[in-house]
DNA sequence: CAGTGGTCTAGACCACCAA
DNA sequence: TGGTGGTCTAGACCACTGC
């Protein structure tokens, strides 16, 4: 599994997949190895993977080497540390900060639950821009979702999710409907996708006369409009989503370091 | 310096500063001694710090203890580690992202730098928001900045600054005119404050007729609001700034994980 | 109590850079 | 060539969790 590296068998097995030119220490082809059991199922969300011994044992390495491939996992949210008990695979579902990617916090105070209202849930096929986003063919199938989001009874978000056909393919209204928590969490548990990570840009629009009907916002009046594309493992795309925002009471919060 | 650990000296100086009351780790308390060595200058931005072993035989710690302190620093791009040459202060100036802080990217292609023209450049008594903002008083001296940023010769940011007055004392219209590169990179060069950090408010909204106008936009168009709020070392605030961005040609980019 | 992650050390060697 | 940060190991002990 090493390309090159001091101690530990360093006559061992010539790697058959050494076909990787570059070299790259040990401890990142281990975060490469964990994130291929992570893609693969091996651990589902929320489940605990082995303990750093077990790992340093199984890849023939330190510990300290696993736990800095470890370390870079956590980092990048992809799996939960919790001192004293174990090593967690990160999920949507009932990871202490619920709604990872909902960067829209209200001016002051805190909200309950969104309440969801899905206004349509079909399945076409893709046109030219969703397809390059979510790197497809033009006319491939895919899913839409529209859907609005209210906080406290009033709308604030209205979006149009858009999604591979082949990955969600029994993905219905009603199960969105039916389904409690944040979206992704569904995807989890009904289509194992987990989002690892997303892109977004933001923009200042005007709400047309439809989207100021459905957030109940006179025309033109201003909307953050936020499009997002999110990532699977090893940078697949899997789901486009379009939001407008009010950010009358509301605003998108971002901290830069 | 340690409360307790194990090897180094463990009955020596019983650290008279020791009014820490919570335990930390010790790479934890390293990590706060050569922050306030850089808060006080210690070391200048762009300069080096002392290598790791000089800073472990000075803290009186292993290595691996200063390196983990410092990979925190380096994470939260206070410090600028470069294999083979040292750690360097991070800097505004020539940092190789230079506007770190600013997310607003051309939608296609690239730019070259942006035209400042300063509009205003005035000391007056802060207001009470302003005061909450920068944690002053109200009536406090600050100074107010207004520019507008452009590129390409499209007039696409519309700012205003407000700064506390102490720390900014001899700052005028044409000390910002003259100035080449980043904003922040002046204030660190001229006035010794590093900002480490920002916090941003993101809206949507219309273009007053002043605004429009400045902007060469119509009157009602939607622009983003981007509020910003940077702190120096210690989360001191140093600057409130609000800008009006257009988002035609532009969009905000955010990477969420 | 045993098992987990978290801290700390000490020492070896590697990769990069500049003189 | 010597000095810097970067990787890797091995072993000790600490802090937290749950049985």
């Amino acid at each position: 599994m090493a390309t090159t590296h001091p101690t530990a068998d360093p006559i061992a097995a010539p790697d058959p997949a050494a076909a990787t030119p570059a070299f790259s220490p040990l401890y990142q082809q281990i975060k490469e190895l964990i994130l291929q059991s992570l893609q693969a199922g091996e651990w589902k969300p929320g489940e605990a993977i082995p303990s750093e011994m077990e790992l340093a044992a199984r890849f023939r390495v330190s510990q300290g080497t696993v736990r800095k491939a470890i370390d870079e996992l956590a980092a990048e949210n992809l799996v939960l540390r919790r001192q004293g008990k174990g090593t967690f695979v990160a999920t949507h579902s009932e990871q202490h900060v619920r709604y990872r990617f909902l960067k829209l916090v209200p001016d002051s105070g805190n909200e309950g639950r969104a309440q969801r209202s899905i206004l349509e849930c079909r399945r076409l096929r893709a046109s030219a821009e969703v397809a390059r986003a979510l790197q497809l063919r033009t006319g491939d199938p895919v899913v839409q979702v529209r859907r609005v989001l209210s906080f406290s009874g009033t709308p604030t978000i209205l979006e149009d999710l858009w999604l591979p056909g082949h990955a969600f393919k029994g993905l219905t209204a009603d199960q969105l409907v039916a389904h409690q928590g944040p979206t992704y969490a569904l995807f989890e548990l009904e289509f194992g996708v987990r989002m690892v990570r997303a892109e977004e840009k933001i923009r200042a629009v005007a709400a047309d006369d439809q989207q100021a009907a459905l957030l109940g916002v006179p025309a033109g009046a201003p909307l953050l409009s936020v499009e997002r594309l999110s990532y699977t493992y090893n940078d697949v795309p899997m789901e486009l989503r379009r939001g407008l925002y009010r950010t009358d009471t509301h605003h998108y919060r971002n901290d830069l370091s």
